[in-house]
Formats: structure tokens, C-alpha cells, sequence
DNA sequence: GTAGGGTTAG
């Protein structure tokens, strides 16, 4: 580790990502941008008419009949307050895992038994301005000082009910007198508000607590620290951190391990603007680094929340050569990983599509004597169900249960998408069933997910019964839910439905996010159709959505966007096929919806950018597409000068730009990664630019995108889309082709597979393997298909030696552009001097 | 006062 070099006198002030930020005093601390506007600066419980839940969807029971109705009466301000609204990123799980409560934070037993009876209490009552106060008031001086309170406000807490948790606090500090007392009840108040989500909230009671002199210490500032952390907001936590040295407090351990969680979490705010691979974890990744160096020069041990804190941060980072390290390295510091490490870890190898690493955690895991919790069996059934082994899922299903773990939401929702996403809809119905049969509420989840198994599938009567279903439990929508809904109908091609879905949630006050947008853009030519662009809508027509409600019979009326939409497609007229078939051709749109998610401060990310040469890929015009690009370049001259550059045959600067965007590509995990060097070539192979597509295979392969792209005897094309392994085989062929000229022999069996395709989600789907096949044929190639595995082609190298040797074979291998930078087809030899990493690569 | 778990785009 890097403790061998100290870092500076206060190495936070000189480390990269903040250095501009300076010193504000509290009562200046600026607020978040956007949040500002939304936030009730003046919260008294006394003037909010309340109801008992604030309709957290993830309620582990059905909320009451009048959650709903609560729902609407608690004020938008404060229904805006989370901060999970800001991020695009974070929607609502950080809010549903707090209902399930640590049975770890249980374990004190301080507590009274009059704070259970007041906890239950203040649990069943309705939640009446007064209520709380009258609870606690009976109670007199049963209820003992910081103990029993901050029992309340933890319990009351962890089932989402923060206004009850604010009054009671509330309550609290008007009784206590002592500063030492007022200050647990702080911290634990601001901690309870912290892991709801509600920061501005926190914020407040820090503050409030500061001026009446009982606020400041290490504890109420680890707690507020952490409250930044996780609602992502990274720079305030840096910044409350520094803030600390005119205090006088000096940070503990508990203080570091939130700021190094802060610096984690934080990379996913949108007010990060800077270019569009910022992605999480690269950036921040850094700073939590140091702050870890920083520990150990000042003498603070880290312990197993430091470790676990930082590997959640690599493993969100996607970095998980650095995570493997960090675990490793961790028994020397006398810090032994425990479950927590290990699903940590798990989940990291899972996310990078490293699931033959996380299987193996799971023996590591067992061979070390720790047990598997719940966490850690649900998500080795996730893994197994994401699979499609549905017989292993079952079989940890059972394990998990023959220990006394019974299945929960989590395992269902696990099973549900799985099953699911293999269109074995009987199964899903099943198992819906099964789950409540088992005594199992479906959460907000399990109806998105299922919504979206159904649209998926063309079962609109069914995904409309389930939407019926939900809403009766009173459970409210959010960004994912109609993020995967509008998906599901752009897959289809139902681009009109799903615009109408995307205007419905905005007036429901439901902002879409990037993934949102992306799913739209990716419908674009989805489908294509022979001809093209025969009309052009005006970009911003896009965006006027049409009222269905028309459509609809007096008696049917249905006050209710989704199920019209609903209703419309299971009757099989959805009324837009033309529309939908103009939209999609006329992919030009696309930049209206760029235009439109800069509007609304959306910002696009490496994925986008996939999407929208996706979209040009499908584009049957050259000019259309060059077209598209060069306006893009406006509003993002590096990435989209690049596309745009290799695509027109650039090759002075582009290339080096090129080199300097991959760099950036290069931080990201490897499916993202591959997404783009992906997108990017199939563009340019679409669009004849046979040559810059195979330049660009060539650098991805050098920088190990597709793992163990090729050896002598075999190219593994299974993690590439069609353009990239059509580039890729020819490179592959002129370097084995090099070697039979420099006088080696090849192997005896050369094979070439081609799995299942790109991103295949549909088992035995074999468009890679065709296209290749084709490929082989078209330049003459003695490759067959093996008998054994339909998704490899195989030759000897004898055969593939004397081919090779063929006077014709380079001319059909050596690639050309069909665009250039002087406009002609030039003279080859001089293209390729001025394109550096010509040369097939030697092995 | 601090750490891990189900969903969305590729």
C-alpha cells in the first residue's frame, strides 16, 4: 500500500478532485443546486397535516389502505426532499433497504421497556400532529435520557417514518437539558435522517444543533458526514470534513471511514459536469485512496468498515484488479474479511461479468468458515438466476432455507427477472403466485419487473393486470419503473406508446434520467424497413405527444395513461404504426433527443454515445449520419469529432484524438468498455470504413476490452458485435498469416468461435455466428463449423497454411476505407503510413 | 456515529 509515501500536511486540501473548494463557514455552506428550490427551509412537524407512512414502496408489508391518500396529503415538498430525485443514478434502493433494519443496530440492549411500549405506541398511532407528543408525554419519566430516545428514532427510523422519528427528537431536546444528551440525540437523529435519505433534513438539524451549542462533535459530524455519503453528495462531505479544523474535533476513525464511503458514492452526481466518461468510481476512486493513506500517516487504524468501505468503492468503480489487491492485503493489517467483504466482492465480479470469480468468492467464502447471511445467498441465487440456471438457483434457494433462511422479495424478484428475461412466462406466473402464497408482498420491483416481462413479451392483457394490481396497493411508480416500461415498448418498436409513457411520468413529476433517454435513442432503426427518411419530422414534434384518451370508448374511459396504453396494445391497435414506422426511420430525430435531454440537464454518458452510433449503424445514409455527428460535435467536440472524424476518413489529428478518448474508455468496466469500442466499430464497418474499424478493434484488443481476444490457435469473437469481429478476423488472419510467412508453423487446430453474439439475451440466437460464417465464405477461408459447438468454426493449420500461401488471400484480407481524408481512394501504402499501428500485431 | 443485497440503457 502506498503508505510509503505520506502524503502532505493536510493532503485533502492538495488532492486533485476539490482543490478549488474552499473553507465555507457552516452557516454559508451553500446549498445543492436544484435541491435549493424543492427544500423546506422552515420544517415544523406542527405544520405538516401528516398520515403515518410516507408511502416508501418497499414497505416490507402493504402499506394501509391510506397510504395513498397519506401520499398525497404530506406536501410535494416534502415527497421532492429525497435526494434520490437528484441523481440520476439512485433511485430507490437505498430507500428500500432501510425498512428491513440491521439486526446488528439492535444490539444494544439500553433500551427500557417503555420505549418498546412507546415505540409501539407511536408505531400504530395515525400519525397526528399531537400523537407523538401526547405517547411520550404519558410516559413521563419512564423513558430514560439519549438511550431510549435514540431507540425510538432508530426504530421509528428503519421503517421510513422520519417525520414520526423528527417529532419525537423533537420532543427530546425540548426536555433534555444536558449538552452531552442533546448531542447523542442529535447524532442519532441526523444519522436516522442520513439513512433515509432526507440530507437537507439532516443538514438542519446539524446546523440547528451547532448554533444551540450542543452539535459540535466528532460524532454529529460523522453522522452528517455519512448522510452526504449516501445521497452522493461527495463535495459536501469533503467539505463538512475540512470544516472539522476550525472545530477543534479531530477526526476518528468512524469520521474517515464515511468521508472514504462519501468519496464512493459520490461520483454519480449529474452537478459533476465534466465530459461525458466521468463515470462513477474513476474520478473519486482517487481521493478515497488517499484518504486512506492519509489514515495511516496520522496514526488510525483502519478496521473492517474502513476495508469494506473501500472495496465497496473499487467494486463500484468497476476496478476489481484493485479490489482483489486491497482484499488481499487485508489479514497483514489484522482485518479479516467477513460477509460483508465478501458479497461486496461478490457483487463486484458479478457487475464487471465476472461470475466465474464471484462463484469461486463463494467457495473462498465457505472454505473460510464464514457463513452465508441472507445478502450473500441472495445474491449467489441472483447470479444463478441471471443465468438461467434456474436448477442452481433453486438449489441455494433450498440451502438458504434448510439453515432457517426463508425466501423474501429479493429471492422472488431474483427468480421473477430470471425467468423472465428467458420468456418463460408460465414460470414467472407461477412463481408470483408461489410468493404470495408464501405470505410475500410484491414491492414496487417486483411489479416493474413483471410490467416489463409482460410488455416484453406482447402480454399486454397480463402486464395490464399486474399495473391494476399495483396501483390498488396504493405503490407509486418510479423512474425505473417507467424507464423499464418505456423499453420494453421501444424494443418493440412502439416508440409512440413509449413517448406517451415518457410525457405521462413527467406529469406525474417523475423526471426521466439518462437510462431513460438512452432506451429511446437505442430504438431508433431498430427495426429498419427498406427506404429510408422519405419525411422528416421536425425534431421537436418528437417531443408533442399525442392524446390517446381520444381512442377510447366512453365506457372504458380509464383515467389512466398506462393502462390506455396498455389497453390499446393488447387489442392490437395501437393506432401508430405508421408514426412509430416514420420515427423510426427517421433517425435524424435522434439529435432532438440530445438536444432535448440538454435541455433538461441530462447528461449523456459513454452509453449514450454507444446508443447513438448504434443508431447511425441502422442509418442507411452516409450523409445522414456524418450529418448527425458533426452536429453532435457541438455539444461534445471530443467524443463526437472522434466518431465523426474516423467516419469521414480523417487521419491527421483524429487518430491521435482517438488515443486520447480510449484512454478515457479505458477506466471504465469492461462491458461498458466493450459496448463502445463495439458501437464504434460496427459504425465505421457499416459505413465501409473497413480499415479505421479494424484500426479500432486492434486498439481495444491492445488494451485487453474483449479478454483473451486471440492466440495462435483460436479467436474468441463471443464479446463482439458483428462490425468488430468482421475486423477482427481479418486482422487475426493477416497476423497468422505473418507467421506462416516468417516460416512458422501454425498449430494443428486453429477455431474461431463466435458464441452466442453479442449481448445475446435470447439462448441460441446465432446472428455472430452467421455473420461470420459469411464471411468466411465470402473471402474464402477454410473454416467449417464443428460439430460439437454450433458457435465454432474450426480448420487445420495445414489448410489454413496452404490458403495463406495463395497468391489472392492478402488482397481479400488487407482491408480498405472506402472514404479517405483527399476524398479518393489513394494509394493504400500511403493511407496506412499516416495511421500509426498499421502492422498486424505480432504475437 | 461507519461497511455489503433485487430493477432500467449497452
Amino acid at each position: 500500500m502506498a503508505s510509503s509515501t505520506p502524503p502532505p500536511h493536510c493532503s485533502l486540501t492538495a488532492t486533485k478532485p476539490y482543490q478549488n473548494h474552499h473553507f465555507h463557514h457552516l452557516q454559508n455552506h451553500r446549498h445543492h443546486q436544484g435541491s435549493s428550490s424543492r427544500q423546506n427551509h422552515n420544517w415544523t412537524p406542527q405544520k405538516v397535516s401528516l398520515n403515518t407512512h410516507v408511502s416508501h414502496a418497499a414497505a416490507p408489508r402493504p402499506p394501509p389502505p391510506s397510504a395513498a391518500a397519506a401520499a398525497a396529503v404530506v406536501s410535494p415538498n416534502y415527497s421532492c426532499l429525497s435526494a434520490a430525485d437528484f441523481s440520476g443514478r439512485r433511485s430507490t434502493r437505498f430507500v428500500s433497504k432501510m425498512h428491513f433494519g440491521r439486526p446488528r443496530s439492535t444490539a444494544s440492549g439500553r433500551r427500557s421497556a417503555a420505549a418498546e411500549e412507546a415505540l409501539h405506541q407511536a408505531i400504530t398511532c395515525g400519525g397526528e400532529v399531537t400523537c407523538i407528543d401526547n405517547i411520550l408525554l404519558s410516559f413521563g419519566s419512564k423513558l430514560c435520557a439519549s438511550d431510549d430516545y435514540t431507540f425510538l428514532l432508530r426504530e421509528l427510523g428503519n421503517r421510513g417514518d422520519w417525520l414520526k422519528a423528527m417529532q419525537c427528537f423533537e420532543f427530546a431536546i425540548r426536555r433534555e437539558k444536558r449538552r452531552n444528551e442533546l448531542g447523542k440525540l442529535a447524532s442519532s437523529m441526523i444519522s436516522t435522517l442520513g439513512r433515509l435519505g432526507k440530507v437537507d433534513l439532516a443538514k438542519k438539524v446539524f446546523e440547528n444543533a451547532v448554533n444551540e451549542g450542543y452539535g459540535n462533535t466528532v460524532y454529529a459530524y460523522s453522522a452528517l458526514i455519512s448522510a452526504y455519503a449516501k445521497s452522493g453528495y461527495c463535495d459536501e462531505a469533503i467539505e463538512l470534513f475540512e470544516s472539522m479544523k476550525y472545530t477543534g474535533l479531530k477526526p476518528n476513525l468512524v469520521t474517515y471511514n464515511a468521508l472514504i464511503d462519501a468519496c464512493s458514492k459520490g461520483g454519480a452526481d449529474y452537478r459533476r459536469a465534466l465530459d461525458i466518461f466521468d463515470e462513477i468510481g474513476a474520478g473519486l476512486w482517487d481521493t478515497a485512496r488517499n484518504l486512506f493513506d492519509e489514515m495511516v500517516y496520522r496514526g488510525i487504524d483502519q478496521d473492517i468498515y474502513t476495508y469494506n468501505t473501500l472495496l465497496d468503492a473499487a467494486c463500484s468503480g468497476g476496478q476489481m484488479d484493485v479490489a482483489f489487491e486491497i482484499m488481499a492485503e487485508m489479514p497483514a493489517k489484522n482485518v479479516f474479511p467477513n460477509e460483508v467483504t465478501y458479497s461486496t466482492m461478490i457483487r463486484g465480479c458479478a457487475k464487471v461479468g465476472r461470475l466465474d470469480r464471484a462463484l469461486n468468492l463463494f467457495n473462498e467464502m465457505k472454505f473460510a468458515g464464514i457463513k452465508l447471511d441472507r445478502v450473500s445467498y441472495n445474491t449467489l441465487l441472483g447470479i444463478y438466476a441471471s443465468l438461467g440456471r434456474f436448477d442452481d438457483a433453486f438449489a441455494v434457494g433450498k440451502e438458504m432455507e434448510s439453515i432457517g433462511i426463508k425466501k423474501d422479495v429479493v429471492t422472488y424478484n431474483a427468480l421473477l427477472d430470471g425467468f423472465g428475461k428467458q420468456g418463460k412466462y408460465d414460470k414467472v406466473k407461477e412463481l408470483f403466485t408461489e410468493m404470495r402464497k408464501e405470505n410475500l408482498y410484491p414491492n414496487l420491483l417486483t411489479y416493474s419487473t413483471l410490467i416489463s416481462v409482460y410488455s416484453k413479451g406482447g402480454l399486454y392483457e397480463d402486464a395490464m393486470e399486474v399495473y391494476r394490481e399495483f396501483k390498488r396497493q396504493g405503490l407509486k411508480a418510479d423512474v425505473v419503473f417507467y424507464s423499464k416500461l418505456i423499453d420494453a415498448l421501444c424494443k418493440k418498436g412502439l416508440v409512440e406508446s413509449s413517448a406517451l409513457l415518457l410525457d405521462e411520468m413527467m406529469r406525474e413529476g417523475i423526471q426521466p434520467n439518462v437510462v431513460t433517454y438512452n432506451s429511446i435513442i437505442n430504438a431508433y432503426g431498430q427495426s429498419e424497413t427498406v427506404g429510408y427518411l422519405e419525411s422528416r419530422m421536425e425534431s421537436s414534434k418528437l417531443m408533442i405527444l399525442q392524446d390517446v384518451s381520444d381512442n377510447n370508448t366512453v365506457e372504458e374511459k380509464d383515467d389512466d395513461k398506462i393502462v390506455e396504453v396498455f389497453k390499446q396494445l393488447s387489442c392490437g391497435k395501437s393506432g401508430y404504426e405508421k408514426l412509430d414506422q416514420r420515427w423510426r426511420k427517421d433517425f435524424r430525430c435522434v439529435l432532438g433527443v440530445f438536444r432535448k435531454m440538454h435541455e433538461m440537464e441530462i447528461k449523456p454518458n459513454v452509453v449514450t454515445f454507444s446508443a447513438i452510433l448504434n443508431a447511425c449503424s441502422r442509418c442507411n445514409s452516409f450523409e445522414e449520419a456524418s450529418l448527425l455527428l458533426e452536429e453532435l460535435r457541438l455539444f461534445d467536440n471530443q467524443v463526437y469529432g472522434v466518431a465523426h472524424g474516423l467516419l469521414m476518413g480523417h487521419s491527421e489529428n483524429t487518430w491521435s484524438k482517438a488515443l486520447l478518448l480510449f484512454d478515457e474508455v479505458k477506466r471504465m468496466d469492461s462491458s461498458t468498455a466493450s459496448a463502445f469500442y463495439n458501437a464504434l466499430t460496427d459504425m465505421l464497418w457499416h459505413f465501409g470504413q473497413k480499415r479505421g474499424a479494424q484500426l479500432v478493434v486492434l486498439e481495444g484488443k491492445r488494451r485487453e476490452v474483449w479478454e483473451n481476444t486471440w492466440s495462435e490457435s483460436c479467436l474468441d469473437l463471443h464479446l463482439m458485435s458483428s462490425g468488430a469481429a468482421r475486423a477482427m478476423v481479418h486482422a487475426w488472419l493477416l497476423n497468422i498469416r505473418s507467421i506462416v510467412y516468417e516460416g512458422h508453423e501454425l498449430p494443428n487446430l486453429l477455431s474461431i468461435l463466435t458464441g452466442w453474439g453479442k449481448h445475446s439475451k435470447i439462448v441460441g440466437d446465432g446472428a455472430l455466428k452467421r455473420t461470420i460464417e459469411a464471411l468466411l465464405i465470402s473471402i474464402g477461408a477454410p473454416f467449417k463449423i464443428a460439430k460439437c459447438n454450433i458457435g465454432r468454426f474450426i480448420s487445420t493449420g495445414s489448410v489454413v497454411t496452404a490458403w495463406l500461401r495463395e497468391s489472392g488471400s492478402l488482397k481479400v484480407l488487407v482491408l480498405q476505407d472506402d472514404r479517405t481524408h483527399t476524398g479518393t481512394i489513394s494509394s493504400s501504402s500511403t493511407r496506412f503510413d499516416r495511421i500509426p499501428n498499421f502492422q498486424p500485431l505480432p504475437l
